[in-house]
DNA sequence: CGTCAATGGTCTAAAGTCAGACCATTGGGT
DNA sequence: ACCCAATGGTCTGACTTTAGACCATTGACG
């Protein structure tokens, strides 16, 4: 009996492990330098974009102003956004995306670690899942000329800027399945492993090939083909997961 | 250019709405008991187990032990769990689950109002795509048996302990994908409507149709057979789904 | 040329949270 | 009969975060 009673409360303390993970990740003060960063990286703001109102910010935010202001000092210490007073003022981002380095990326790859397989999984899975629930979803003419112009709008993007509309691309189409809970998941999928994204070297093959699955995956969710759009996601995805587990090697 | 600058800026705070969302939902103290509640209901501490000891679940829960302590007395006052001290003690489930109840669930439902779509579409993706994942994956004689032993328990459960069991065989699914991130969102998803699927009462009839997808969904895993886990899973989501948008109307 | 509304900058008191030490209780093991 | 390891119970001081008030600056607009 002692060792069914070992074993059983083993049982617990294993199964307890997916739901006992902790509820809050570090401090606040962190937490939002790494949002407001991986705002910028995500390219949701680009340069000169001023960012909302601190109080409001704050409050989308869910922390005290106090707090967002720290995590802002910070940022700005760290060249990455610059605040300017008076009404039309604000704090405006002056950020620029490094240049891709190979070795960037190689360190960036071990630092993730074995989490690499469990960030490519997830964003497979939310990414290919919300692509097919878009499709199945009626769609209004306005989302449909949204999802076009953002298609449009990152096959003319120059090279220093692609990578950032390339996440506001997917990022839209997340959107489109209607879905807050599913978009905010894969805005987070999409920034653990953004700073990898950004650190591939962009052949001008591999960008060619990239838009032309773009293109496909746009058709299939405007003509309502769940299971097009399905695939195509899975296509597009499955090359940069292989590029980067390429570096993991 | 006026109109040009005010549209931008609504543009950019329009779309800072996925990743600026809150950082923190409410207080430690608060989370803490939701959690821990749930970790109750969804049926992976049953009524007499031990929960972790103190020390221990409040750093996995990334939370002082104080801010622990407080939400197992709220917990205690709720005759939800029970405290003895000593070696051998422990923090102890009172908790059981109440009849399920038409009036409670539609009351709930209508709670949760536009968010249930929301909440359904996130489900479903993510299980959906757990399945396929699970299924593509080598899967380790422990884990085929592991599966296996879910599915049985769950065959075998008095009507009592059906919804916790069931939890727990999902659950399992979204862990044999091997992604943390992935079984963790689907816990959270599980969580937001799991008061929901509580109270529906349970049909014989529904019991047998749900048993037989069940069988479908472990087949097709154990087969490797990702196409036909998806498939299966999206009928047998399918089937709660349509039942709860039932009561929304 | 002054007004004023919107913005960032500063400060304070209160509440929340934490890390850690220490106490009290229990029951199996020696 | 005693020990002692593991558990819950309690306390304290330090740090974090909050809510809110108030100040300083700016530039479009009347």
């Amino acid at each position: 009996m002692d060792v069914d009673v070992t074993r059983e409360q083993a049982r617990l303390d294993w199964e307890a492990g997916a739901i006992f993970r902790p509820i809050r990740t570090g401090n606040a003060f962190e937490e939002t330098v790494e949002r407001l960063l991986q705002a910028i990286k995500l390219g949701v703001f680009g340069p000169g974009d001023r960012l909302p109102a601190e109080r409001d910010l704050a409050a989308r935010l869910g922390v005290s102003r106090e707090t967002l202001r720290e995590a802002l000092r910070t940022l700005q210490q760290a060249d990455c956004v610059e605040a300017r007073r008076g009404r039309y003022g604000g704090t405006f981002v002056t950020y620029r995306m490094p240049e891709p380095d190979v070795a960037d990326l190689r360190r960036a790859v071990r630092d993730l670690g074995g989490e690499l397989e469990d960030a490519l999984t997830y964003r497979q899975v939310l990414e290919v899942g919300a692509a097919e629930a878009a499709a199945r979803r009626p769609l209004t003419a306005e989302q449909r000329a949204h999802l076009q112009e953002r298609l449009t709008e990152l096959d003319a993007a120059p090279a220093e800027q692609y990578r950032q509309l390339d996440s506001r691309f997917h990022l839209a189409i997340a959107e489109l399945t209607g879905s807050p809970a599913l978009a905010a998941a894969i805005t987070g999928a999409r920034m653990r492993l953004n700073d990898l994204l950004n650190a591939i070297p962009m052949l001008e093959r591999n960008i060619e090939h990239a838009a032309e699955q773009h293109r496909a995956m746009v058709r299939a969710i405007l003509d309502g083909d769940g299971d097009g759009a399905r695939r195509a996601t899975e296509e597009h995805l499955a090359a940069t997961a292989s590029l980067l587990r390429g570096f993991l090697a």
